[in-house]
DNA sequence: TTGTATGCGTTATCAT
DNA sequence: ATGATAACGCATACAA
């Protein structure tokens, strides 16, 4: 394997140079410059990277933590980060967590371990007291409201989405209305939760436990919902469901059992995947690619930045 | 930041009995190790990892290259190489090359480089002899019969699959069968068209162009496919997609249009993903996890090993 | 059991 | 415009 010092001695010049030809530095004259351009070629030589990245400190990779990647929600994301990645030339390192605290704080070991330059969390696990403490190693930007902290973060306002979503169907009659999400204790659930809990009590509404279904993140998750409903005394009248796919699941689901919708079920679902648009199914889109390119650019950049996104409304059959 | 230089003064003692202590050796007295151990607890030391890679030449990554992540068969392989990766202390590094060549000559690059220490390749668009010149530089495993070349591979028999699959429509009566399939140019794409044309030939059926369809990689281009079939005159009576999501797709743009299934039309899709259970779609299973599970420890293996993985019909309702 | 010295391949600093 | 040399942080052969 050569290296530069092989290229400087086949050359005829001092390994500075070498360095400056390949990196494109000035102040090379044009015969030198040849000179190790030949040895290159005649070579096979091929710069090692990991020598350059502890020379230089920085290793041109960014970490992407999410929970799974075959979730269409985060699969879009990463694609969005991915593409923009691609053109700047910077290389991702996956963390596919599971939604473990232990797996995130890999991620952020190799942050610390000067492994990866920058990390993107698309779903926190860890507290914020944790995340700050790492902040001196690097960025880390967040899929969420930071409320001022020290983080970058591109993200939806979940608590105004879900409001809006309420009063909407509210305003269409229904006062049993449920919800289906992935995981209770995340970020974005809390502030679900909130505007759930606001709603009911604006409005007078009893609270539900049951109308509140986790767990909920692929089509097939479906089944599992339409057995819980179909099992209560006083089922919803109207679900938002937080992922297209488990929207196209309940869709699928009521259709084979005779179900109407929007009639008897109303379903409201997330993120306007071309599923939904296929099936007919009312959408909040949520621009993910974009989200994805912005929050790469906040990875590579040294400022913080707050950027919200904004949702919209698809209105369609099932409601 | 401090390195092992300082942990050594700290401690008193040298930094190659540091560096026996960080990487667990023998032959380091209690004291000298408590002391050691005692600086690293005090100083909030961090390994630089970038100079262990360079410093061993390895870096405990591996490549993954695949065309894109929000496709289920990829998605679920990714997971299933994960899930192996993170066991094992590996980390992975994500290539989404949009099926263009000059992003896979990337991946290549860094096994050159020594970024990575060897390639998975899920979807291949490089030549062999391309991939052969790379081969020096590290292990590349492959997800297709590599037919005796010096690659590692798991893979499934995708010209038997097809055929079988052929007959078995063509005994239920089908002489006019369709596919759907990703791209024209795979090497899985070629063995299925091999397969499809000595089917015709031993049945003594007409070759119709416009019965292969490709470009089917999500739900939503059923709808693409459906406008194809109904614009035809002899419309195929079967239609094999080798997706689950588009067979899904094509499902559900039947229902919509009246279609009966699998009366008017019959469906087989593959990898039996949950939606095929779900909507009752017959499918060719195939054990995704499972082959990315292999992929990985191939990887990190120093033999070259080409294992066939099986495939398993699941008959539902739709053939 | 411990330490010295050298290598890993590159970039950056500074002098010329 | 060019080059010698230090620095990056760690692992390891070898000597003691």
């Amino acid at each position: 394997m050569t290296n530069i010092k092989d290229l400087a001695r086949m050359a005829g010049v001092s390994v500075t140079t070498v360095s400056r030809v390949l990196n494109n530095h000035p102040y090379v004259s044009k015969e030198k410059r040849t000179a190790v351009l030949e040895a290159i070629s005649e070579s096979n030589y091929e710069q090692n990277i990991n020598a350059v990245h502890l020379s230089k400190g920085k290793t041109q990779m960014i970490g992407v933590v999410l929970p799974f990647s075959d979730h269409p929600y985060f699969a879009l994301l990463l694609k969005g980060i991915a593409k923009e990645a691609l053109e700047n030339n910077y290389k991702l390192v996956l963390f596919q967590t599971d939604y473990m605290e232990s797996r995130e704080l890999e991620a952020l070991q190799m942050l610390k371990q000067k492994q990866i330059d920058s990390l993107i969390i698309c779903s926190r696990t860890c507290e914020w007291s944790v995340l700050e403490e790492y902040l001196q190693y690097g960025t880390i930007v967040l899929c969420e409201n930071v409320n001022g902290k020290e983080f970058s973060s591109t993200f939806v306002n979940q608590y105004t989405i879900f409001l809006r979503t309420l009063e909407f169907l509210f305003q269409k009659g229904h006062e049993k209305i449920g919800y289906c999400i992935g995981r209770k204790t995340g970020p974005s659930s809390k502030l679900r939760a909130r505007a759930y809990q606001e709603f009911l009590e604006k409005n007078n509404l009893p609270f539900q436990e049951k109308y509140i279904i986790d767990q909920c993140n692929y089509f097939e998750d479906a089944e599992k919902v339409m057995d819980m409903i179909l099992y209560m005394d006083t089922p919803p009248t109207a679900l938002i469901v937080t992922s297209d796919q488990v929207a196209a699941g309940i869709v699928t689901c009521c259709q084979k059992q005779g179900i109407k919708i929007p009639e008897e079920l109303a379903i409201i679902g997330f993120h306007n995947e071309p599923i939904a648009k296929m099936m007919e199914i009312s959408s909040i889109e949520i621009p993910l690619l974009d989200m994805g390119k912005h929050l790469f650019h906040q990875a590579i950049s040294k400022d913080i930045t707050n950027k919200e996104m904004f949702f919209h409304f698809i209105e369609r059959g099932t409601v």
